[in-house]
DNA sequence: TATTTTATATGATTTAAGTCATAAAATGCA
DNA sequence: TGCATTTTATGACTTAAATCATATAAAATA
């Protein structure tokens, strides 16, 4: 998203977190902005019966945390590491100074919230009311358009793993491994040792 | 959201929407910034078995279908007029064109799309995992924070209908009918001649 | 005002996804 | 290398919400 040398200016520090690591906690008060230099990070909830909601899985040079920011509101979200990562981060102030002095890097985050808000309304159209091949398939079909997922011969390469997929669409493991299989059956993907292809 | 004799310099132009009339339609082009003078939008979409799903509801002075705009992608939903509405609109060209000559409508902007994710992605968490009292209940309670719900004596009067607030959690009118029943003997609301108050 | 349409309401039944149990690969790690 | 953990897999069963049917009240409209 935003420089690495821009950020650096405005007192950007790095940090780095373990796999598993919580980054910042629902309820909490944002304070900085986050950016990932590289690693791999997750945004969940928790419902009251401790199941997990995935909001998004966030990669290298992608922000994240910072509507909260914008509209003084605690995270709606837990943020986690899901590998070893290391973030720049710098203060709210020294963002919203950053902004103030980039009229480019605003056009950039608008964009950028665009997307997820765009994501945001397909998911959630389809996870009120599609069945779960279905979104299944267009989770997957979306991040194949959004993330970097690897083409070889049989396909892009689904690097979620069964719950993963579960958590993204609020839907149960083994109602994505029969997902999966029956869209296999169709012909929609290919499941190869057990790796999925599209 | 933005001043409307702003708009008017970019050759706003004014148009009428009778309840009903469908304004822009999911997979089209987005051509145009829209924003509300009075009247109400609603912005859904429909799944394959013709269940509708309400990604939002927009009142006076704002705006909505701006993320496509920006991001150069197709609609992801229907816009269509709830009561009979007024609306001003300039084309894309004009309106990014209006951002670039006033930063501080980026910041606008940018809120207003914070505002607009962190709903989503508490709503999808709420969706995807939580039961329906739990889901209407806090629906009710962001849009309590978020619209002008009328505050009267016996509490903030929902201004849904039961068919509302099921197409905005993805619940059937009878699920909701029956969780908002329950909610009433919980003491969680009061229903006053079919009315809803919190 | 009468009539149609929309919204709320409730009981009975169905069903799809969740839950539970169990197992075997695959992977991580000590 | 061996052991523990995670991931994928499958069958049996349960259950919560959807579906269906029907009714009545309220609102819209002709």
């Amino acid at each position: 998203m935003i420089a690495i040398t821009l950020l650096e200016k405005y007192n950007g520090i790095i940090k780095n977190y373990k796999n598993g690591d919580l980054i910042f906690e629902e309820g909490n008060q944002p304070l900085y902005y986050y950016q990932i230099i590289s690693g791999e990070v997750k945004m969940n909830n928790y419902n009251d019966e401790g199941k997990e909601f995935i909001q998004g899985i966030f990669y290298k040079n992608q922000c994240f945390g910072e509507p909260p920011l914008f509209i003084d509101q605690v995270y709606p979200a837990n943020a986690v590491a899901v590998t070893d990562s290391e973030l720049i981060v710098i203060t709210k102030d020294k963002f919203l100074e950053l902004l103030k002095n980039n009229s480019d890097i605003s056009l950039a985050i608008i964009k950028n919230l665009s997307q997820r808000l765009y994501y945001k309304s397909v998911m959630a159209a389809e996870i009120s009311s599609q069945d779960p091949e279905h979104r299944v398939l267009r989770l997957i079909d979306y991040s194949i358009e959004q993330l970097n997922f690897k083409k070889e011969e049989a396909g892009f390469l689904i690097n979620f793993t069964r719950q993963q997929i579960g958590d993204l669409t609020g839907l149960r493991v083994e109602t994505v491994i029969r997902a999966i299989k029956s869209l296999e059956k169709k012909g929609d993907l290919k499941i190869i040792n057990r790796k999925v292809y599209r």
